[in-house]
DNA sequence: GCGACAG
DNA sequence: ATCTTGTCGC
């Protein structure tokens, strides 16, 4: 049997612990977490902000080299170790990781978001800018321009256009939060465009593979 | 067999 | 994701 073949057999053992019940203890800390590549070379910043006024309280950042290609639907062994290495340098544990990608809206039901939530037992949603599984289906009425994205006939995730943003972003369940409390948060910590912990976490990463950039003399 | 395909 | 100039639009 083939590498491939191998991950995929993980991905669908690892989905039965996926869990999409609401955590008991409260949210307060909300971590986003994101990679940037330069080269060989990756980039991974971790943001961690109080949920009750979007502040970054702290930040992590990690590099290292690339281990894996990118091939849709296996994101997570390429990302997974910059990200366990981000997170873990935080002072606090998250009470909630954003992951940029995917959670259930992923062909085996384990994107990256539920990953990463179930290897390091992290609560997890996951958001993404474009799908990669499902269809959209007919927005609900009363339901404020969020249009659930079914997989086999099952809601797994919702599009909505957040303010300030023309194309919609997919939420999905990661581990251990319902769809619902999924999008509530997601609505909740976006102020412009996409989810603040995840936007912040962006530019720092990307910031660290521009900074290279100056180190080594590339053209500006 | 063909097309589509997160970051 | 990253490479990349000008260009359209608010």
């Amino acid at each position: 049997m083939g590498f491939l073949e191998r991950l995929r057999e993980e991905q669908n053992r690892l989905v039965a612990d996926v869990r999409e019940e609401d955590d008991d203890r409260p949210i307060k800390w909300i971590v986003g977490v994101d990679v940037s590549y330069h080269g060989d070379q990756m980039y991974a910043a971790a943001v961690s902000m109080d949920k009750s006024d979007l502040e970054p309280v702290s930040v992590a950042t990690i590099h290292g080299p690339v281990g894996f290609p990118y091939i849709p639907t296996y994101l997570a062994y390429r990302e997974f170790p910059g990200i366990e290495a981000a997170v873990s340098r935080l002072p606090d544990r998250p009470d909630l990781l954003m992951i940029d990608g995917h959670g259930r809206l992923h062909p085996t039901l384990f994107g990256i978001a539920c990953h990463v939530g179930v290897r390091l037992d992290i609560p997890t949603i996951g958001i993404a800018k474009h799908l990669l599984a499902g269809r959209l289906e007919r927005s609900p009425a009363g339901q404020g321009s969020a249009r659930p994205v079914s997989i086999q006939g099952r809601v797994q995730g919702y599009a909505w256009i957040p303010p300030g943003r023309s194309r919609p972003i997919f939420v999905s369940v990661g581990h251990r939060i319902s769809l619902e409390t999924a999008a509530k948060i997601v609505r909740e910590t976006t102020r412009q465009g996409y989810p603040e912990p995840l936007r912040v976490a962006d530019r720092i990463s990307r910031a660290l593979t521009k900074g290279e950039k100056r180190k080594k003399g590339v053209a500006r």
